[in-house]
DNA sequence: GATGAATGAGCTTTCATTCAT
DNA sequence: AATGAATGAAAGCTCATTCAT
């Protein structure tokens, strides 16, 4: 971002268009939102844009932060006690994960599609940490002893496979399978495996 | 594809071309394999490219359709019989998929990354097809009755889950997890969903 | 046209850009006016022709525009009561049509030409309309009754004749004939044809 | 024209391209017809239509050239003696061309149309001389002396008028007047022309 | 003679970015 | 600060024509 926005006009202008990026996103496309589309969306000018960011790819960025953010705060809002079920858990986090993709008229879906074009490793860090973490603390509390390097292969394992696995359905034109059947499966698959073997993989 | 073949120097152009086309995806990534660049890479001018493909999009699926046909005959050589061991089974297909997408320059993984963008619903619709009649077969062997309905659902999961989860483990610049583990912990949760419950997920 | 020109000099730049279309096209001819061409006549790069018309088509639209109204103009100052003299009406317009064709160093005449490759019914339609109204009003005043239908007849032969007669002439390398013997034949003939039979034809 | 085609085969494939053309131009418009369309509709490659032709241009004009002869064919057999009486060749002369033009599936008005890209210098002549003549026969008959220079005026003006007006006639898509009126109001105004005055102008 | 593969200049169009106003 | 006019490299694609086979 070029400039730190200390004005409450200027935050008002970074809002406006980080606003504007996600909506042309949903209505064109990541390809389809061009500078010049989300100054018009913003009712700003190009010139204006360029003020407050540095290009095209720094308004994503702000775009992608803010809504990791905003997952990260329902994330943290979800039940998720360590002291609690481990299915129960599992289960809140893959509803929490549907209805987000679901949400915003497609610009998750969108997001994750085009990941590997986006800055996205903070937040995939962040889901990761935020994962490993929670089990971290429920296998302490349930098991005392748990090896932790495992403990990031197995976070890691769940987390893309979840969400890449959500994102395939969502975006197909006519599924063969139904969402709930893909949820239940999923949590199957992963309270099984997070239970599973000498918590050693 | 424009035009039938008909010389055996056509044959080699067109073989030529999807090369090209290949190697210019894994040098420019898919955005930057552009019309002139494939021409120029593949030693031909722009107007012979079009002699015989429709286009950039043409190009592409004809080099995605051979690298589908590519795909089927390495896992058809795979020693997946249905009255095997589903461990076996299980991780022989992982690991022969991890030695796919490490293989050609990433370019496999460059592709699978950029799946919403091309007609890969016939690669994936055959990828799915091959797991669902092998599951279909080694459950029929072991359990005789199982739901159909259910099935396709696992696979679904299974097979993104997996693929998704390799290409995203490959795509990190600096893994925090080792592809063996991840591998084998692939291995583990995929083993223990298809043997979980009564079938019914 | 893409863009409201909202500064005083986009206004400059949409004149600057319709006068170098005709520039392009008396040099070059209709089909030798590319946008390249023109935006290099216009001395103003390619992008900015796209950011004022949205392609070549509406560029040539808007000339045919500004040319038609001209004309309109041209056509109200033409000395043509429809109390006066028939064939002083009608000479008067066949010699204004010539000088026209003759103006604009062949620009005119390469349009007109090309006429079934631009959106001329507007000005077909025009004028058609201006002279029918005028034949109208002649008629109304020297006859009292006329059937319309007919006038739509003789109005639609008499412009398309004229007009196509000229341009023909005009284009002639080594014209055998001299405009001016065609200018008093053509009024000799229509103004034989408006006054003939019991207005039915 | 390459070769004179003095062997049968020879002659054969230059009539098959040629009508390869006139094929193409119906169904792609003039601008559609590029030779390697044309090629393929003749059956024959592309190299060999450069060895009958010097070019798309020679392709064209030999079209042009045989569509002539076949005009002046359909001309000569139009009951057109000098002796007769002049409205009823006038007449027949009109309805010819409307026959002509209605004919071949808009070969000859897509031609007509794009006449100033055409080498048709040769058929206007073509059409010139013949009336030209006829009118000197006509008038020889009736009326002994009549000024030639004059007729040659009169000839060209009648001969544009009428093919003009036809083809934009047959070139609207919603014609507000009938073919039958326009046929009888050139008809009504080319015999009262070339019987007006003292046959000075 | 016949073939058709190969050419490449040139067209239309887009868009991230700059900079005079 | 804000504007939006201007840029120009670069993309996708066509087609008349040539020439090795």
């Amino acid at each position: 971002m070029r400039k730190r926005p200390q004005q409450q006009r200027s935050r008002q202008m970074v809002e406006t268009l980080v606003d504007a990026t996600a909506r042309c996103i949903v209505e064109n496309g990541l390809d389809g939102a061009t500078t010049p589309r989300i100054a018009e969306l913003a009712g700003v000018s190009v010139g204006s844009l360029y003020q407050y960011f540095d290009g095209k790819e720094a308004l994503i960025e702000a775009l992608v932060e803010r809504m990791a953010a905003d997952i990260a705060k329902g994330l943290k809002r979800l039940p998720m006690e360590p002291t609690g079920n481990l299915r129960d858990m599992i289960s809140a986090a893959i509803r929490f994960g549907f209805t987000l993709l679901n949400s915003g008229d497609g610009l998750y879906v969108e997001l994750v599609r085009n990941w590997h074009r986006l800055p996205t490793q903070k937040v995939a860090d962040t889901l990761q940490q935020h994962f490993l973490e929670l089990a971290r603390l429920y296998f302490l509390k349930h098991y005392r002893e748990h090896p932790v390097e495992n403990l990031q292969v197995r976070t890691f394992i769940i987390v893309n496979s979840t969400i890449f696995t959500m994102v395939r359905l969502i975006s197909q034109d006519h599924p063969l399978v139904r969402q709930e059947d893909v949820a239940e499966g999923l949590i199957e698959m992963i309270v099984g495996y997070m239970e599973s073997g000498p918590q050693a993989a």
